[in-house]
DNA sequence: TCTATGTTTGACAGATGTGTCAAATATAGC
DNA sequence: GCTATATTTGACACATCTGTCAAACATAGA
């Protein structure tokens, strides 16, 4: 039947939104079939357990979260040119998986193991993010740019452009009255100032 | 007997780390007992329920991570004076509790209105931090310090503080090749780092 | 010592969740 | 229509966790 693939990926967008919102110990099997609209044995049938469900669909979370940094790197460009592009293009992939992070930071810490396995499974995807690590330390050596360890690098990138998806119900509560609209004012405004702070860093 | 408020807070502190660790739903009221040293049914007869438990050390929680900022803003400074020292108070009392962040982010997640209630509850640690805020607006229409949304320049300081933390296992795995000490070096420099993002950010 | 009260425990009941199985149902291809 | 295979389902077994209860145990104080 062709209907069995087509199920798979009906059971997978289910179980990666549940997952997602609701972490791996909340989210039941029950949870899942229900989402997708069929009995709990026939999930079952697909995924013989959550275990293996949640192998199928924990690649393609990290998949879809590393930026895409191939087509920036392929430019001749020095790091200050290419650091904004970069900003915008891990930007953009963290706001199209917003549940995203809270996921990643979880399964971390349940399973870390885990986590970089998976990552190793998408070698394509990582080897233009060591060559800006490698372009990095290239320019710092030269002196085109600032020298500092690259951990505070990375480190102020990913909390600037991660945390505030964290945070989102706090400080929406704290600073927007609880308007969701203006969050998203304040998320487009925020590239803004991480490109500001991250020139402030590297600035020679 | 006596032995009983003893109990109390050795299995309030033996709910939190494990809570703390491996948040609500995956701590197991049998889990809590086993560390506290005593049977299962006995841990009932303390706290009732599981919920009931939770409740009594969500707020001591909340209490330990919100910063004393009273000292600071009982001095006559201005605001560009009393950041550095905000942060260093604040980046303490991350330190202090550094599994605090991902629970808070959790609990969040799971009921954003319990975390708010219990903040209420510690309305003398509140007052201070929205004098400072208050001293902010201030000065910004004043003209001492660059005009910034404040959702801004708070989202940024908690981020660079916060993340780190989330994510230390990730970023000692792959920027320290696992060396837990580095971690500590690069933790300590963060201070000034943050110091010097924050600066730029109100520099008028 | 006896008693009242505090504390601990094992046993139980009920709820929830997981995974398996065999029977029922649907469907494709002959 | 018939058959082989794919899919769905209800029923079951098993495990885990929660909360209650009554009985056992400890101990302070009369």
């Amino acid at each position: 039947m062709e209907e069995a693939n087509n199920m798979e990926s009906r059971i997978i967008e289910a179980a990666k939104a549940i997952f997602v919102r609701k972490g791996y110990e909340a989210t039941k099997m029950g949870d899942i079939a229900a989402e997708t609209g069929i009995s709990r044995t026939s999930l079952h049938y697909y995924f013989r357990t959550k275990e293996l469900l949640f192998e199928a669909i924990f690649g393609q979370l990290i998949g879809a979260i590393l930026p895409n940094v191939e087509v920036i790197m392929n430019r001749d460009a020095c790091v200050l040119e290419k650091l904004p592009l970069v900003i915008d293009e891990y930007l953009a992939a963290i706001r199209r998986n917003p549940l995203f992070p809270l996921f990643a930071i979880n399964e971390l810490n349940r399973d870390p193991e885990h986590l970089f396995h998976a990552i190793t499974v998408h070698s394509n995807r990582i080897v233009p993010i060591l060559r800006l690590r490698e372009q990095l330390e290239v320019e710092m050596e030269m002196g085109l740019i600032r020298k500092r360890p690259l951990i505070d690098l990375v480190s102020t990138l990913i909390s600037l452009t991660v945390f505030p998806l964290l945070a989102r119900h706090a400080l929406t509560a704290a600073f927007l009255e609880g308007d969701r609209e203006a969050f998203e004012v304040f998320l487009n405004r925020r590239g803004l100032l991480i490109k500001e702070m991250m020139d402030v860093l590297v600035k020679p």
